[in-house]
RNA sequence: GCCGGGGUGGCGGAACGGCAGACGCGGCGGACUUAAAAUCCGCUUCCCCUCGCGGGAGUGCGGGUUCGAUCCCCGCCCCCGGCACCA
């Protein structure tokens, strides 16, 4: 194994990292070694890693995801856990279809090759996946799932088919969940402006769960996704106000808003509609008309890009009719406009100028009247030159007048409730999760449509409805499914129609990853069950989730809707999927910037590992800084594990000579304190994912052995030098798997390294006797002494003022203070 | 604009309110070598000096609390991420 001189050695390694990966891999492989078995006693502990999408090739950063996460496994099961740390393909998804389009491969084709060459450079990262418990989403025996717990939703009223205002994304030719539209109205996958289009849809109901997924207190999860989430939800309180209408002609006889300041109502001078709202055409007079639908029909044809730009100027139209706000009896000018959203509260809002900065903006722009209702400080009627936000006591509200306008807010909703006229209520930015896409590469919707039933479930015993493989997938607007007569048309489980139609949209690729983390509990589950009962039970939930943070308001919002719908369908028994979460930061390129192909900066991992290893890219990823924080990839700083590797290995050569007779004390009594603390610092390192200061332990101790064997080469025979060099071996097993299971196989210790219990530490033999006493004059470094461990005041004093340079920066100048911190330091204040 | 997370040597980064810069990269000097690579040893924050003693400054900027602040508080600046007409 070992090479003095290799061809293709540029950091002239002391052995050949390619051939250890090979050798320890199939061994692993061979042995089941990873294997999770669900008859152990020994606590579960279940890791997971987001599994990455079939894009074809693994990147540097998958690397950066896995590596530590495996690291993070192998120390869990070296504590003694039952480890189940399985790995898995998001198949299913648009660039399988643009890659199978562009060349001519079809998408089957596409993702399965890219599977089996994931698969295979997923294994060269030597991590411990128990891969017997593979899911790829794609698979008939997994969308049949997706299928099974659609119509589970359908039938407890959780799915949902309806038409609606949908975000429409022309290049990829498909409708997106609005959590797919990125903030700048961009579609998240290719860029492309996104705009609205009525469409009829399927959509989940993760409204209904608003409330219990903004609970966030059965989770451990970063702070910034929970307050991610939180915001996404966007719950607001408030009430919802009737207006009476008493338009001739129309049937309708009040228009609701809902707003957050019931205590400005008395403040309404006019009401805004959203151009979609269903009023609009009977509320439009004749004469308005032809500007209201020039309004609506330009509205429409804004791209979210346009419409979501903030500071574009308020405009509107005059319906040319009035409502009449029940409060004060005073009537109001109903308008369109398009910075009310017929998708959020009611789709209207009452116009409060002097309280709002857009109805001022749009007030002032028409010239409608601006009244006020809440007195600023020192108000004197003079009207307001912009609107005034902050608290304030009533003014012109009829009996609320002289109130707290805080008070008011209860008091005003409580009116109108006892009135009949609205009342309190909760208003949410977060809509259904719209679930069909009109593509191909994606799991079947299993419904059908019958002339005579209408929409009627697939049984559940059709199941699955397969996708057809003879599909014309290229992109027309609507679903290829639609063209493939054979899908489209079947006969009604119902009736026996024989003219009945499938629903021809697919699904969302995040309902494949909203229930994949239990599928890997039930390796063996197949056609015939989503998971098995007791399998999900003794494995679930995750303990541990890692992953990117791009996944806040997507996957894992949808994850958590997931597992509480199935709660509630009686399909499994806890309520969140992932009790842990941690987010990995971003390893970007030599450039510090964001590895791409068109920087030409990405880094190929493949490329490293051959000439370096597996370990050798694992542990320096690991190295590079903080696991949630990233790093930049350096070809210059990579060379430290390489070098810190082959000393290692020469270090095993002195484990392998025989042992001699104990080290001197104070040696020994050197090697014990540097290992114990080297073991907690490593134990509380790994525990917090600072994989870069524990490998900064680990080589400090390094150190430490190389330095005792060049001072004094019998002491490196001590058994007290080589039990330090075993330490150093089992806290290194999780960073660098093969090169730790080589070095142990050499010690003569038994296979495997891996299966070793993770070394203790006693905190008392971390302490050391003697102590670098700092003592400072004024809280300035004087001197430094060096002093038993547990010297007492009186005698750290008396050493502090015995030292020259003390004596010097005293200058005379007696101690008005002494501040003794015990074992650092000790402070002489002369002021 | 609002909400998070950050700003520390030439670089990546360390530091329970207590020796700023662990560990590593790079650089410089030396050893080994015919030579180079590799390896090993030493030095490496900046400035000043009667350059081996020492002294001063220093963690984005300005204040504050404290015997003592990279760390806590207040006010700014810059970078990264999220949200942003949500009534």
């Amino acid at each position: 194994m070992s090479v003095e001189q290799r061809a293709d050695n540029p950091y002239n390694l002391r052995y050949d990292p390619r051939a250890l990966d090979r050798k320890w891999q199939a061994r692993w492989e061979a042995d089941g070694l990873y294997e999770a078995n669900s008859n152990d006693s020994r606590p579960k502990w279940f890791a997971l890693t987001m599994f990455p999408y079939t894009s074809g090739d693994l990147h540097v950063g998958h690397w950066y995801a896995e590596a530590p996460a495996d690291a993070h496994a192998r120390y869990m099961r070296m504590r003694g856990y039952n480890v189940l740390h399985p790995m898995g393909f998001d198949a299913f998804g648009l660039p399988a279809e643009n890659a199978a389009i562009q060349n001519g491969i079809h998408p089957q084709t596409w993702t399965l090759d890219n599977v089996e060459r994931m698969r295979a450079q997923l294994k060269t990262i030597g991590a411990s996946y128990d891969w017997r418990r593979e899911v790829v989403t794609c698979m008939p025996d997994y969308y049949k799932w997706n299928q099974y717990f659609f119509l589970k939703l359908y039938e407890k009223g959780l799915a949902y088919r309806a038409m609606a205002p949908v975000n429409w994304c022309e290049k990829d030719r498909t409708t997106l969940a609005r959590e797919q539209v990125m903030p700048d109205g961009t579609c998240e996958r290719c860029g492309t402006a996104v705009y609205q289009r009525d469409l009829e849809q399927w959509f989940f109901r993760i409204t209904d769960y608003a409330d219990e997924l903004l609970d966030n207190s059965r989770i451990d999860w970063p702070e910034r996704i929970n307050l991610m989430q939180t915001n996404w939800i966007g719950r607001s309180e408030g009430a919802e106000l009737s207006f009476a209408l008493d338009v001739p002609g129309v049937d309708a006889d009040e228009i609701r808003v809902f707003t957050t300041r019931p205590d400005t109502a008395y403040g309404v001078t006019f009401m805004v509609l959203a151009p979609e709202h269903p009023l609009v055409p009977a509320l439009t007079t004749p004469e308005q008309r032809a500007d209201v639908e020039a309004y609506i029909a330009q509205a429409r044809r804004l791209t979210e890009i346009e419409r979501l730009s903030g500071d574009k100027e308020k405009t509107g139209v005059p319906l040319g009719t009035y409502c009449v706000n029940r409060l004060n009896g005073r009537k109001v000018a109903l308008w369109i406009a398009d910075y009310a959203l017929a998708t959020y509260g009611t789709g209207a809002v009452m116009g409060v100028p002097a309280h709002d900065t857009r109805d001022f903006e749009f007030a002032t722009k028409y010239g409608i009247p601006i009244e006020t209702v809440i007195a600023p400080p020192d108000y004197d009627g003079a009207p307001l030159g912009e609107a005034y936000l902050d608290p304030g006591v009533m003014v012109n509200s009829g009996p609320f007048s002289g109130m707290p306008n805080e008070d008011g807010k209860a008091a005003v909703a409580a009116h109108v409730a006892e009135n009949g006229w609205g009342g309190p209520t909760v208003s949410y930015r977060m809509r259904d999760w719209l679930v069909s896409r009109q593509r191909y590469w994606g799991t079947p919707i299993p419904i059908v449509y019958c002339a005579a039933c209408g929409t009627v479930p697939v049984p559940e015993d059709q199941l699955p409805v397969l996708l057809p493989e003879d599909a014309d997938f290229r992109p027309t607007g609507e679903s290829p499914l639609k063209s493939h007569d054979r899908f489209r048309f079947t006969t009604c489980p119902q009736c026996g129609n024989v003219e009945a139609e499938r629903e021809t949209d697919t699904m969302d690729t995040f309902v494949d990853s909203a229930w994949y983390q239990f599928r890997y509990t039930s390796p063996d589950a197949g056609a015939d069950r989503a998971f098995d009962p007791a399998q999900l039970a003794k494995w679930a939930p995750v303990d541990l989730y890692t992953g990117g943070a791009e996944h806040a308001v997507m996957h894992l919002l949808y994850a958590r809707f997931f597992t509480k719908a199935l709660r509630d369908l009686g399909l499994l028994t806890f309520d969140e999927p992932f009790t842990r979460l941690f987010n990995q930061g971003v390893i970007l390129g030599e450039d510090h910037e964001k590895m791409s192909k068109s920087r030409g900066n990405v880094v190929n991992p493949d490329e490293q590992t051959a000439v370096l290893g597996a370990d050798a890219v694992r542990a320096y990823l690991m190295f590079v800084g903080p696991w949630d924080q990233g790093g930049a990839w350096s070809t210059q700083g990579i060379r430290g594990i390489p070098r810190w590797f082959s000393r290692l290995w020469e270090l095993g050569a002195v484990r392998n000579r025989s042992e001699g007779p104990s080290a001197p004390s104070d040696i020994a009594a050197d090697l014990q304190r540097a290992a114990h603390r080297t073991v907690q610092k490593a134990t509380e390192d790994v525990e917090a994912f600072q994989f870069n200061t524990m490998i900064a332990a680990l080589m400090t101790l390094t150190n430490t052995l190389s330095r005792v064997e060049a001072d004094n080469p019998d002491a490196a025979c001590s058994p007290e030098w080589r039990s330090t060099y075993d330490t150093l071996l089992l806290l290194l097993a999780p960073i660098a798997p093969h090169l730790a299971e080589e070095l142990w196989e050499m010690t003569g210790r038994p296979y495997s390294i891996h299966q070793q219990a993770w070394p203790d530490y006693d905190p008392e033999l971390t302490k050391s006797e003697e102590i670098t006493l700092v003592v400072q004059v004024d809280g300035k470094v004087r001197d430094r002494l060096t002093a038993a461990a547990d010297i007492t005041e009186d005698d750290a004093r008396a050493a502090a003022l015995s030292s020259d340079k003390i004596r010097a920066a005293l200058n005379g100048a007696d101690p008005a203070r002494v501040i003794y911190v015990p074992g650092r330091l000790l402070n002489l204040v002369t002021r």
